[in-house]
DNA sequence: ACAAAGAATGAATAATGATTCACTATTTAT
DNA sequence: ATAAATAGTGAATCATTATTCATTCTTTGT
């Protein structure tokens, strides 16, 4: 025998890949999965075509991957924040916040994560995400309604209208301009209008005045 | 000279233009934009593929053209009911109801008004769409501010958390399923659905529990 | 230095789907 | 009946991208 796959080597492709994961998601935060071409994100890497299939299965493959690791940073947040000690509609509130800043500082990637048609095996993570989230909201919902803070209601479909809400808040500002007004993005707060969709939020939640 | 173009000619042009037109909001309606494609259209519509293009530009074109025609249904519809005599907060009511229970009667297509990626001249489309329902709304919530039956609320910000609310309520049970759920849609009644929607709606928007 | 085993390469291939265009068919006016 | 004008056709072409694979380059153990 001769050659044996040594720890040098074993770090050399983690790194390939890392590097490949990165491009990737640097395209899809970019200009969403359609943007994200094989050729593109093998030049990004710096490695050739070719080299993307030792990694990865396939493209599918390889985004499905992208979806989860960009999906879970965001459930985190969120999980994070309605893990707080407090009541459930500050919480509630705290995490809306999260959510909605954190999808206007990259409209790009909340809209592929949302909206964006992909592949079969991308949308069942879609499905996780959408589960992930959907049970988080609805949860808080569901602890808000048996502490008292919250009237009662179809805790999922309003987790639901919580999640298009702000979606739409951000899809429409993106889809059509995208570099006219957002590279603002960097120095510009959204107070303003986070504090609108939170405001609509919270009393679609909670049916009282804010 | 001989050949003139005769009223009898005109006239079968105009229905192989129908046709086809009706051919292409109907695969639209069936699986969006993306599932239209010119010989699917050109085989339902019983004409070559090249037929279509003597009819219209582009593919661009012939979308743009069902777009318009779709988006116009539905803003006609929710314009209709936002013109009664009634008060703003009633008449948003009616209207939003309209606009959900038609967009459950048929979610691929608004689905595809309202999120599928689609090319530029089609896009712009949406874009005059998302702006004629915006204003509807807006309008709309700014008389029933004036009225004083809702609070004072950036009216723009709070359509759009309608639309994204109903929206999403729609896109996220069709997206994955789609032929494994929705054959029920025709005798179905989406009351409990919409009634769930439309209250997170209006309580988003009063600020009152309903 | 050598050879075995992988790793990397990127031009060629494959698949998809819009668009073209040389040709045929139909309609009209004389 | 004939010819001019237009309508209709659909196989061929073009464009775009994912994927493959024969070949080249590297690494490793002897």
């Amino acid at each position: 025998m001769a050659y044996r796959e040594t720890e040098k080597m074993r770090n050399r492709k983690a790194e390939a890949r890392k590097r490949i994961i990165e491009c990737t998601y640097g395209c899809v935060a970019d200009g969403g999965f359609r943007s994200a071409q094989i050729t593109r994100i093998a030049a990004c890497a710096g490695v050739a075509t070719g080299t993307i299939y030792r990694h990865f299965e396939s493209k599918e493959d390889l985004f499905a991957e992208i979806f989860r690791i960009a999906t879970q940073r965001e459930v985190d947040k969120v999980a994070e924040a309605l893990s707080a000690e407090d009541n459930a509609v500050s919480r509630l509130e705290v995490a809306l916040r999260q959510f909605a800043e954190r999808a206007l500082r990259g409209p790009v990637m909340a809209w592929s994560l949302i909206a964006e048609p992909v592949d079969p095996k991308v949308e069942e993570e879609r499905l996780k995400f959408r589960r992930a989230y959907a049970q988080l909201f609805e949860q808080a919902i569901r602890a808000g309604i048996k502490e008292g803070c919250l009237p009662d209601q179809d805790a999922r479909q309003s987790s639901t209208c919580l999640v298009g809400a702000i979606a739409e808040s951000l899809v429409g500002p993106l889809s059509p301009a995208q570099a006219d007004t957002a590279e603002q993005a960097e120095t510009n707060d959204h107070d303003p209008l986070v504090n609108s969709i939170i405001c609509f939020c919270m009393q679609g939640l909670t049916g009282t005045r804010r």
